[in-house]
DNA sequence: TAAAAATATCCCGATATGGTATATTTTGTT
DNA sequence: AACAAAATATACCATATCGGGATATTTTTA
């Protein structure tokens, strides 16, 4: 997950974040050093929250362009 | 998720699906149905096997377009 | 309309998840 | 450099969620 990042590049805390996001500090770091993994419903809000695709999100560049 | 479009344009079965990416059937059906949610990994595996983006998988049609 | 195929649901053990609390690390100030 | 404060990571734990096997139900086919 590129979480970190796009985190960084706000240059927002976790806890700012996990406020956002209606969840806490520890489940922010959990996610960003991969030692848990969020559901599909806190994807797509992280996703929302900095507006890029969730495919961007999973670091997925590597598919075919005219992919639906 | 659009897991019972994809399959069905595909013309098989959620057993054959579901042998394909080394699950259940009853997995794939309460995917379908909504009754649980696959994890990340999974999510992963089933774009990659129709070759749709985990956002078209997830119907997540109204996002912006020059969207990393 | 009976058999076969496909799909949905029940039950259950195992695993993963998120919260609180706490430890550790990093940053800033003097 | 030393200390305080902020930021981040980790331990423990209760609970939720997951997936599988078995089975029920629905749909398709002959």
């Amino acid at each position: 997950m590129r979480l970190k990042e796009l985190r960084k590049t706000k240059g927002i805390s976790q806890l700012k974040l996990a406020m956002d996001l209606n969840t806490s500090q520890n489940t922010i770091s959990r996610y960003e050093t991969g030692e848990r993994e969020p559901g599909i419903v806190e994807l797509i809000k992280i996703a929302d929250y900095f507006n890029v695709s969730v495919d961007y999100l999973l670091e997925r560049t590597d598919y075919p362009q005219m992919y639906r």
